[in-house]
This record gives C-alpha cells, sequence and structure tokens, in this order.
DNA sequence: AATATTCTTCGACGATCTTCGATATAGTTG
DNA sequence: CAACTATATCGAAGATCGTCGAAGAATATT
C-alpha cells in the first residue's frame, strides 16, 4: 500500500502524514487553519478546560476560568467550533460545550 | 499512576494530554507557541519537503519549492527552526535542513 | 584582495489577530 | 408584553504576522 493520500475528500482527515508525502497547497491551508486554531494560549487553555472537564462545560465557566472578557471567549470558542475541536449546543440560555475528539485525532496523525 | 504532567521541565514533552488536565497558563504559551509554527501553509509544506525527503534538503531548494522569495524562506524555517521542528547545519555556502520528529512527537502526544 | 554566491537581518507596508466596550439577539420569567 | 439574562456580533485600538527589496555577513574562488 503506498504512502499516498489517505482521502482528500474527508474534511476530518484529510492529509497523510507530514513525513510521507509532501502537502499540495489546498491540504497546506486547512491544516493550516487548523493549528492556527491551535496557536492561541487561551483557546489551549480552553480547549483542555473541555476536553478535561469528562462532559459539557457552560460558557459561563469559561468566562471565569479563562479570565477574559465575555465577547473574547465567545470569540474564541467560536474559532474553536469552526475549527471543529468543540461542539455548541445551545439550551436554554444556556450555551455548552463538548470535546470532539475527530478532528484532534485527525491532526495527530498528521503529526506523525 | 494518576494522569498528571509528565514533566513540566522537559521543553520537549512539556504537557500531558489536553484532555487529562487543564493545562496552566505558562503551559498553554509554550504549546501555542509550537502549534504557531505549524498555522501557516507555507511553514507546512516546507516542514513537509523537508520530513518527506527522508534526509537533507538545501534551503536553496526550498525557495523554488515553495515560490516564495528567498528572504521569506529564510525568516519561515527561522521560526521552524526555533520551534525545534527542523535542524539547520551550515556547510559552505550552503544551509541543509533536516527533520527533527522529536518535538512532533510531543505535540502529538499532547493531542491525544 | 577583489569578486561572486548563499543566506540572514533590517525596514517597511498591508493584512490579520486579540481584546474589550457597546450593542444586538435569543430565550426566560413575571 | 415588559423586564431580565446569557450569549453573539459590531466597531475600534493595539499588537503580531507575512511579505519582499535592500543591505549586511559569511564563505568560496580566482
Amino acid at each position: 500500500m503506498p504512502a499516498r493520500k489517505i482521502a482528500t475528500i474527508d474534511p476530518i482527515a484529510c492529509c497523510s502524514p507530514v513525513s510521507a508525502v509532501a502537502l499540495d497547497a489546498e491540504d497546506a491551508e486547512l491544516l493550516a487553519r487548523s493549528f492556527a486554531a491551535l496557536s492561541d494560549p487561551i483557546r489551549l487553555r480552553l480547549l483542555s478546560h473541555v476536553s478535561s472537564s469528562g462532559g459539557e462545560v457552560c460558557a459561563c465557566d469559561l468566562v471565569t476560568a479563562s479570565g477574559r472578557s465575555q465577547p473574547t471567549v465567545s470569540h474564541h470558542m467560536k474559532i474553536l467550533v469552526d475549527a471543529r475541536l468543540v461542539e455548541r449546543e445551545k439550551r436554554g440560555l444556556w450555551v455548552w460545550y463538548r470535546a470532539a475528539p475527530a478532528r484532534l485525532n485527525a491532526l495527530r496523525a498528521v503529526l506523525g
């Protein structure tokens, strides 16, 4: 089995490992966007907070935990949701976040 | 064995997986800097080019392969070197790069 | 020594990012 | 319906980033 691309179509696992084949421009763009979501310390702590909670975390809890303003947390969580690293569910007035490990697994696969 | 930190001292493998324990500010800062090195499509392609070559790649080769100016490539390669993702060796007039997989492995461990 | 070559650093410009106050939106409660 | 609450969006200020031409540093050649 040649070490070619796994599946260019699949937006979750788009690329073969970095060390296997040189990335084309489109895959690089997609991957860079994902890693950009992880390139901010506040976002990493927000993601870690959600992931390590085991279940769901309320947005209001993230505001107090991160020490940033509410609009700032909302902005960062939107980036994490758009990157498919966390899932968002609104129930009543509150918004609940939970980890979406599939994309993290894909990124891990790309790294090696 | 509790799922605490692996080794805060080690700059290579600094952190336990994101999903295990909430990151502190210092670890998040260090990790964010590493992921930031991967958050640009040009850098991803440069890294991929070096990693997939199997051995060493000359800087001049990277300029033609990336389609960017020579100072821009030098700038990006410096970021990758500073992030310990590639190693640089100067021999005569030429600069050679090779992959440094240890840091990539550490980042992969953090992701899961 | 003088010249040529390869790469790094500098300086600058435009684009993007982070941040937060103010405001808008959606949903609840009286 | 009106008041209230949790979150999202807007607008702006300041910081950081990507980019490249120009200049500088290191090394080889003649």
